[in-house]
DNA sequence: CTCCTATGTTGACAGTGTCAAGTAGTGGTG
DNA sequence: CACCACTACTTGACACTGTCAACATAGGAG
């Protein structure tokens, strides 16, 4: 996780790890399975961090609108606060579209189901609306990381779009 | 870029596309600077690509509102059609955040106007309007290609929340 | 005490990015 | 024609990586 603050997860090696913990380049092979296994790890980590964000964001707020623009921001936030913790929770090399990841997916199924509730009660369809929201600031954030406009600008989008979607 | 259909582009190595190409190991340098050189040059190609689907489906549309769906509808298609392209065109280690890349950031603009002008005929903010546009189906196609939900329901939550989004 | 398990070690192997140095063909210039 | 620069390619080497196999050790359960 401290390397992970430096640099992406494709640039750690796992003797890399090795050598930070002070243990022989094979000791990680008694903890991980794999490579990917340790970024697999590094993914459940960083998206449980994501999830508390964005719950504390919209239990903090007033409305049901509030919730949903600041559970947004929290979310487009930590991508820009934590790029690469970000980007190896959706690296597609890690968790297999296919494969059911045990650990993983009640990380994300907490995700989904806290943007619903939120979204929900501010007047959203449970299925196309949730996406839309969950795409919206996801789109956002990933941009906004890779440096294609300024967190203000994301943060500004995110609110404007998400007034808009929201009924009434 | 036969290779960027099977795997990611974090998978293709230099050596393996020297195998393809059948020449030495080495001869690839004398095409390309580094291994991100080669990246690079994927990344630029399939970004012309995506800016030419997105491009064909603006100018097929009827009316500027439908411009703007029919437009996000291409890029989540491409999204979803061509993951490993799409991922490499985004991806931060190829193309470093801070610096110019003389031959993306040209094609950057083109999909970032081509956007714009959609956005803005049909009533949206030339700024902020066009970024919550953007935003919103980089997402959708993002999280569909990695496997969150199908194609059919990325493009209704797209279609649905531009509609919301677009005035009138 | 004995044995198992968790954790760690060293050693080896193939594959990779990259550098250095050398080699054929190709074109233009004197 | 001889010469030269240049492009495309080659072989050879190096350090680094993921991974496998075999071995060591320590602490607790029986």
């Amino acid at each position: 996780m401290q390397l992970l603050v430096e640099k992406p997860a494709g640039e750690i090696s796992l003797r890399e790890v090795a050598r930070a913990a002070d243990v022989s380049h094979n000791a990680p092979y008694h903890h991980f399975s794999d490579r990917r296994g340790l970024l697999k790890v590094l993914a459940e980590r960083s998206m449980a961090d994501l999830v508390a964000a964005v719950r504390e964001a919209i239990e903090g707020a007033g409305d049901p609108r509030a919730a949903v623009i600041e559970g947004g921001g929290a979310y487009i936030r930590y991508a820009v606060e934590h790029p690469h913790g970000f980007d190896v929770i959706y690296d597609p090399t890690v968790c297999i579209p296919g494969e059911p990841s045990e650990t993983m997916a009640p990380l994300i199924d907490e995700l989904e189901e806290l943007l619903s509730e939120a979204s929900v009660a501010a007047g959203l369809d449970g299925g196309t609306g949730v996406i839309g929201v969950w795409g919206l600031v996801h789109g956002l954030g990933t941009l906004c990381a890779a440096g294609h406009f300024t967190l203000d600008a994301a943060l500004a989008a995110s609110a404007d779009a998400l007034t808009r979607m929201l009924p009434r």
